[in-house]
RNA sequence: GGCGGCGUAGCCAAGUGGUUAAGGCGGGGGUCUGCAAAACCCCUAUGCAGCGGUUCAAAUCCGCUCGCCGCCUCCA
């Protein structure tokens, strides 16, 4: 299996140091509801930890939580609740909203508050070392110190461009970043050996990786906008704290989402939540939408896209359903799990896999009408869109009550059909039809669904 | 100023030196069906932003040009 790190800025062939594979992705700053980029970025890491699996690994997968940052700070006092209360709110979010996405849930998700011991361990280690120093309450981390930095950028850190801020002066080097900040007043904060504080943003995956995966991870993901500065603070942090190179065998970053410039160009930052995506989109169109295309490209949102990969997934779901005769000669679908697997097996190229599931689909759909039996093809492709993460269930969200009166509509227009009466058939199709409900007449009888 | 990415059919999107340039959606024409729907079959890029170059051979490598985008500040 081959695996583009960013690090070495190419294809790497994947070992992991045992058959437990060490996965950390970042996860999110608990302030705000989930948007699309989330979609985009742990749909990608989803898939790539399923097919892991599948491949027979065992896979702890750590995502943590920022649930301490300037933003949740400054979201809680702008609606006037305490920061636990905004950040418990989004947290329960966040799990609503990847279960909507089939999303599995990780191994373990550490929160930055509840490692303040080991973040207050990694620090005072830091500085011990000489690669962190204290000024005016705050701790910052000696950039120039760690000869390394930078690597994972490709830049030096005499390229990178600086900008000001408020803290620039207190530090050594404006490049210098902050393992711990000073309390402010009205400020949430924790006692350490500096004075009350709080952590810095890096310094909290530093601390919950190690602590939880070891001295040196296999995998470490993300977006792309985590590449600088965040995950190469990590390593400079991380790699001086354990003498450990390398913090991370493998880097792996999804491409950024990029907002059509058509449709929804609301004022910049208004992305499109989860919970906006999934009333017009099921949580399995989405997917293919992400996984239609490279992980590692950009993706543009679209919604024409969307709903074109709606359609796809509704063929997947119509191919399960297919009729095939047991007994009679069976369909063979073992070469699309190779295709399946050769496509994944290089940096888990999904567009590739996705091109051998629908064939295998259309394989099960031409065996089905030529009598063939297809269950084993079925099976195989239940199997691949489990893999990837498809439910291909079809959501029925209807009561009872109203389920029956669509039965019963059904049996009065095949009591029409019977006598002939095309017309007041018709009628009755188009009643169904006006009840957001299309259905199909097959050998073996009348079938109904939600109609798009 | 530095680093990086992208430009492939109406739309989305694979393919990174060599058979007929994946797959999805859409469109056109068929088959099946009372009609639909679904499914299946056929067709839909002599062409890969443009211009040069390397090569027996390039969408794929090199150079230049044009266009779009990301990062260097918080962001998955």
């Amino acid at each position: 299996m081959k695996i583009f790190s960013t690090l070495s800025g190419q294809k790497e062939e994947f070992a992991p140091q045992d058959n437990e594979v060490k996965m950390y992705v970042c996860g999110v700053t608990v302030y705000d509801v989930c948007h699309f980029g989330h979609a985009l970025s742990y749909i990608s890491f989803d898939v790539i930890r399923r097919y892991l699996e599948f491949r027979d690994y065992k896979v702890k997968y750590v995502q943590n939580f920022t649930d301490i940052d300037d933003k949740i700070i400054n979201r809680s006092n702008e609606r006037n609740i305490p920061w636990k209360e905004l950040v418990e709110k989004y947290i329960g979010e966040f799990f609503v909203d990847m279960d909507a996405l089939n999303i599995k849930r990780a191994t373990l998700y550490p929160r930055a508050t509840e490692e303040i011991p080991m973040i207050i361990q990694v620090i005072q280690t830091l500085m011990d070392k000489g690669h962190a120093y204290k000024a005016d309450g705050s701790v910052y981390f000696r950039v120039k110190s760690f000869p390394g930095y930078g690597k994972l950028t490709h830049q030096t850190a005499d390229d990178m461009r600086v900008t000001e801020t408020s803290e620039t002066e207190k530090k050594e080097d404006p490049l210098d970043f902050a393992l711990w900040k000073a309390v402010k007043p009205g400020e949430p904060a924790w006692l350490s050996p500096w004075g009350d504080g709080r952590p810095g943003w890096h310094i909290e995956c530093t601390a919950m990786s190690i602590k939880h995966l070891g001295k040196t991870l296999d995998i470490h993901g993300g977006g792309q906008d985590l590449v600088f500065p965040h995950h190469e603070n990590e390593i400079a942090q991380s790699e001086c704290f354990t003498g450990v190179d390398p913090f991370v065998r493998i880097w792996m970053h999804n491409g950024f989402l990029q907002l059509g410039a058509d449709k929804m160009s609301k004022s910049l930052g208004n992305l499109v939540t989860i919970k906006q995506a999934l009333e017009r989109n099921s949580a399995d169109a989405i997917r293919l939408f992400i996984i239609s295309s490279y992980y590692r490209m950009p993706l543009r949102y679209s919604e024409e896209a969307l709903d074109a990969a709606e359609t796809g997934i509704e063929r997947m779901r119509q191919a399960l359903k297919a009729e095939g005769k047991t007994g009679a000669e069976v369909l063979d679908a073992e070469l699309y799990i190779t295709r399946f697997i050769e496509a994944m097996d290089d940096d888990f190229s999904a567009p590739q896999a996705m091109a051998a599931m629908f064939e295998l689909v259309r394989e099960i759909n031409r065996g089905s009408e030529r009598g063939m039996d297809v269950g084993r093809a079925q099976q195989v492709l239940k199997e691949l869109a489990g893999v990837i993460g498809f439910t291909l269930q079809e959501a029925r969200k209807l009561d009872h009550s109203q389920e029956e009166k669509i039965l019963e509509l059904i049996s009065r227009r095949n009591a029409h059909r019977k006598a002939k009466e095309w017309k007041q058939a018709d009628e009755v199709r188009d009643q169904l039809l006006k009840m957001g409900i299309a259905i199909e007449d097959t050998p073996k009888g009348t079938t109904w669904k939600i109609a798009k």
